[in-house]
DNA sequence: ATGAGGCGTTGATGTGAATCAACGTCCCCG
DNA sequence: CGGGGACGTTGATTCACATCAACGCCTCAT
């Protein structure tokens, strides 16, 4: 089988390794996440056949670069990465953060070139999906087909929260809620939902947010006073979750 | 063949008619907006057989409500559609802007029910596309199914820009963009870049950029003044292109 | 050990857009 | 014909967050 890696990979040293993880698909803890569907274990076999594991990316590392080739979608098995763009006039906007089970890089299927780039936040074990074989293997077997669609919509569904966010709230607000997002997506992996470690800076927090360094850092201060969460440097403990709910201003 | 469409479609006047339009995707002079795909006249029958056209749609009447099942995407044939979330506290957040051509309704996938509601902004024609039929089709048709993949690539794309304007932008870099947006649009259609009539309301289009109808009002004042635009009412005219652009920021 | 550079916090000040308020226009309906 | 309501504009004031500035704490290279 061709093996296919996009450019910016090959330059910081994504490269499909002998090495055996011992990892695939069926026995994947995350597959739950990852894979929620009903497919045979035949299937999660010939799923298995087409993804390629690889050497784990260092920090600061880039998985691809906007404008790179677009060859695979990518899943996160450890670790962290930001999505971002690059504006006309320099800037960076983040435009997601991915932990483990999650997938990135559907936005270069439209051009097939990558409209953002991505970047580990930390060492990260990445699962490359090459999107001309998913393709193939969708058209025969529907719930791996109906699975992408559903994965894209979830993204469309997130960037609109995200778009939302941006717009209505305020600074406690969107703190709070990406404490929130978060602290649920450790949930969904059997993790802490009040404590944890966050993976990226303050700027890059600030930055997916639409605010400065200097807001974030006084929005935690503000809620380190009102005692609703702990911040010691990354490490984050949700003291009082219905508190951050309440700052986050949302019903669920 | 079965009809599907969405309850609140069906309360509103959604409904399929025997009237013939005379419009089928062969001979509609949108397809190469809608469906950029090299498909044989014979696969455009078959897509044709699924594709359900219906009475036009009134000004302020719903394609489909947040929340409703999910059965179809839908293509604008004429007219425009507004999409919009209702956030936790009743508030409303303008998610997007849908002229003929286009094509939404796709976030509703991830959870088989629509995450947004869909509102004509005036009088609009709409072909609706069952996605059970879409997804079988896409399965027997590779061009198919790598179009849908990218049009909702193109979705998250799309989303990712505006998060960015939303992010980053003043309001009169969010305006001028905006302007440009629609006067791109306007072009792929083949009419004109530099007139047009806006279907949305200063406070829809506040919403959509967050920001305020005052603000909007000022914004489109001031570009008056600059000699860039001519605004009357809803009546819009680029004067300057070039000074559009710089106001907007964007290179391109 | 040392100092430079990255990262985070806190305080003082500035500003762009929100808010509040008033008013004009258009259109529909009694 | 008149009035109520939706929509848009403009001006005055306020405010949330950005900006500017200073400083503390790491870490790492010399």
């Amino acid at each position: 089988m061709t093996i296919h890696i996009s450019d910016s990979a090959q330059r910081e040293g994504f490269k499909p390794c002998a090495h055996d993880y011992q990892v695939n698909c069926g026995n994947c803890r995350l597959n739950s996440i990852c894979l929620p569907l009903a497919l045979e274990s035949d299937d999660i076999a010939q799923l298995d056949e087409i993804i390629q594991r690889s050497k784990p990316l260092q920090k600061g590392q880039h998985l691809y670069r906007e404008g790179d080739d677009f060859q695979s979608v990518f899943a996160v098995r450890s670790g962290s990465i930001k999505a971002y763009k690059t504006t006309d006039d320099g800037r960076e906007q983040v435009t997601g953060f991915y932990f483990p089970g999650e997938i990135l890089g559907m936005d270069g299927i439209s051009k097939n070139q990558h409209a953002s780039s991505a970047k580990a936040l930390e060492t990260a074990a990445i699962c490359e999906i090459p999107f001309a074989s998913l393709e193939k293997l969708s058209a025969v077997m529907p719930s791996l087909q109906r699975h992408f669609f559903q994965l894209m919509s979830r993204e469309i569904t997130d960037d609109q929260v995200l778009i939302t966010l941006l717009s209505k709230n305020s600074a406690d607000e969107r703190v709070a809620a990406l404490m929130l997002s978060i602290s649920t997506r450790n949930a969904r992996r059997k993790l802490s939902a009040t404590q944890f470690r966050l993976p990226m800076s303050r700027v890059d927090i600030g930055n997916y947010l639409g605010l400065t360094v200097e807001t974030v850092s006084r929005v935690f201060s503000r809620m380190q006073k009102m005692e609703i969460l702990k911040v010691d440097n990354k490490e984050i403990e949700i003291l009082d979750l219905e508190g951050v709910r309440a700052m986050a201003n949302v019903t669920s």
